[in-house]
DNA sequence: CCCCGTCCTTGATCAAGATCAAACGGCACC
DNA sequence: GGTGCCGTTTGATCTTGATCAAGGACGGGG
C-alpha cells in the first residue's frame, strides 16, 4: 500500500459517478447495502504509487475517477505499460493477495477499494456481481487482444493515432455520439508513460505527435490537450478497417 | 462454422482427459450431467479454420486435444496472433454470438462443443462453472499481459525463448517436475504461425531458432521437435528475471 | 527575477529486424 | 525416379525506430 494515500469520506453508492458501469452496476439495494459495508475511498496522486507488484495487497477497487497504470518492469528497466484503467474500470484479482503489477496513479485518482476477503464471499453469495466481473475481465480481454496486435504489428505512427482513438472514445465524457467529427481531450499521460503503453521510445513518442500535429490530423494547445478536428482521419490512421470497431 | 469438420463421438465427461482443468473441473455429478446433454465433440485437421472472425459462433468449446490459435489480421495481411488455446482452454464468449478472431487449428485439434445458448443458461445456474470461468479468464488475462510485456520490450531472441519456455511448461505431459534440466516436447505451429505470435517475421524467427541452435541453448530434431538440454539456460535467454515466474 | 527540475522536442547516428531474393529438404503424387 | 509444393533456411540490403546528445518550455520556490 502506498505511503501517503488520502482517505476521503465515503460518497452513498446511490450517487455514485460510476454506478452504471462498474463491477457493482448490476447490484440491486441489499446488494449495495452488502458493498457499502466493505467498501472505502482512497485517493493517490499524478505520478504515485499505488501498490508495487508483490506487494499484499488486501483490497480489490473500482477506479472512480482519473487514470491508473498496471505496469510490468524487466531487470534492466525495460517497461510495458500492461493495464490502463479508467473510470469503472476493475483494480485487482479477488483470490488472489499479491499483486502481480506495479499499480500507478498517471493522473490523480480515487479509488473506492473493497476489502478483498468479504469482496470475494461477496462474489460466491451475489451472482450479480461475479456475472459482472466475468463480463469485464472477458472486456479487458478482449482489449488486451487488440493491444497486442498494436505491439506486434503496428507501426509507430499507427501505435499512436490508435491509442488517441482509444481515449477520444472513452476519455471524453460520452458526449461524443458515435462519428461525432471533432473531439477534443486531454492526455492523462506523460510522453514515457505512453512509451510505456505503446512499446515504444518517449522520443519516439513525441516525434510522432509532432508528425501528427505537422499534418493536420490533431491540434495541441499546451502539451497535454488534444484537438481532433476529424476523427474519421485520425481513424484512417490507425490501421484498423475503416471505422471497423471505433466508431460504431 | 468449418467446412469439414469431423463429427466424433462422446466420451463420457469422468474419462476426459482435461477433466481437471477445464471450465468443468468444478463440476459434481448432476452438473456434469447437464453438460454431458449439451456437448458434443468435433475434430479439425492442422491449417484448418474453426471459425472466422465475424462468423456466427453457436457454442463456445473446451480443447481436448491438439492447439488452436486466435488472430487477428489487418487489412494489409498483417497478423497477429492474440491466444493460444492448449488442452484445457476455453473457445469463445459465452454471451457473445460472433467470433471476434478468426480461429485455427494449427495442430490438430478435438473440441468438447457446448451448444451456446444452453451453455450461457447453465452459467447462471450453476455457480461452479461460472466462477471457474471466472477464474481461467483472469488467469488468461494474466498470460495477455506477459505477452503484451514480450510484444512490447523483448528482443526477437527473448521472444523466441520466451515461446520456447511457455511451449516447454505447458506442453510437455506435466512430468517436469519444476525445475527439471532437460526437457523436450514438439512444436505444434510452423515458423509463420510463431512469428504472428511474438510479433517478428518468418525470417526472424528461423534465424533466431538457428543462433539458439548455434549456442547449443536448443537442439533440434527434425524442424519440429525440440530438445532443450537445460532449462536454466533457457530461462536466462528470455530476459525473465531469473526463475522468476517460469520454474516456481 | 532567476534558478532548477521536469517534461518535452529535435537532431544525428546506429542497429535490430524487415524485406527482397534464392535455394534447400522432405514428402506426396504422378 | 522425377516433379512440384510447402515449410524452412540463409544471404544481401534497406528501413524503422532506438540510442545518444542538446536544448527548449513551463512551473515552482528561493
Amino acid at each position: 500500500m502506498s505511503v501517503s494515500a488520502t482517505d476521503i469520506p465515503n460518497i452513498k453508492c446511490s450517487s455514485c459517478p460510476i454506478r452504471h458501469r462498474a463491477v457493482c452496476s448490476r447490484c440491486e439495494a441489499e446488494e449495495l447495502d452488502a458493498l457499502e459495508k466493505i467498501k472505502y475511498y482512497k485517493s493517490f496522486e499524478a505520478g504515485q504509487t499505488i501498490v508495487w507488484a508483490g506487494d499484499k495487497m488486501d483490497f480489490v477497487a473500482s477506479v472512480v475517477s482519473g487514470v491508473a497504470a498496471l505496469t510490468q518492469t524487466m531487470e534492466d528497466g525495460r517497461r510495458q505499460m500492461v493495464g490502463l484503467l479508467l473510470p469503472s474500470d476493475f483494480v485487482g484479482r479477488p483470490n488472489r493477495d499479491e499483486a502481480a503489477y506495479d499499480v500507478t496513479a498517471t493522473s490523480d485518482v480515487t479509488l473506492c477499494c473493497f476489502r478483498r476477503k468479504p469482496f470475494h464471499k461477496l462474489l460466491e453469495d451475489t451472482p450479480h456481481v461475479s456475472q459482472r466481473l466475468l463480463e469485464m475481465t472477458l472486456d479487458e480481454l478482449d482489449a488486451a487482444r487488440e493491444w497486442m496486435l498494436l505491439l506486434g504489428r503496428k507501426t509507430a505512427r499507427e501505435k499512436i493515432a490508435s491509442f488517441l482513438s482509444i481515449l477520444a472514445r472513452r476519455g471524453t465524457t460520452e458526449n461524443n455520439l458515435a462519428g461525432l467529427d471533432s473531439v477534443e481531450f486531454d492526455l492523462p499521460l506523460t510522453r514515457e508513460a505512453m512509451a510505456d503503453y505503446l512499446g515504444l521510445t518517449l522520443e519516439t513518442v513525441s516525434r510522432q505527435m509532432s508528425a501528427l500535429k505537422r499534418d493536420g490530423v490533431i491540434t495541441l494547445s499546451g502539451k497535454r490537450h488534444v484537438i481532433v478536428p476529424d476523427m474519421h482521419i485520425l481513424l484512417n490512421e490507425t490501421g484498423d478497417d475503416a471505422d471497423g470497431g471505433m466508431l460504431v
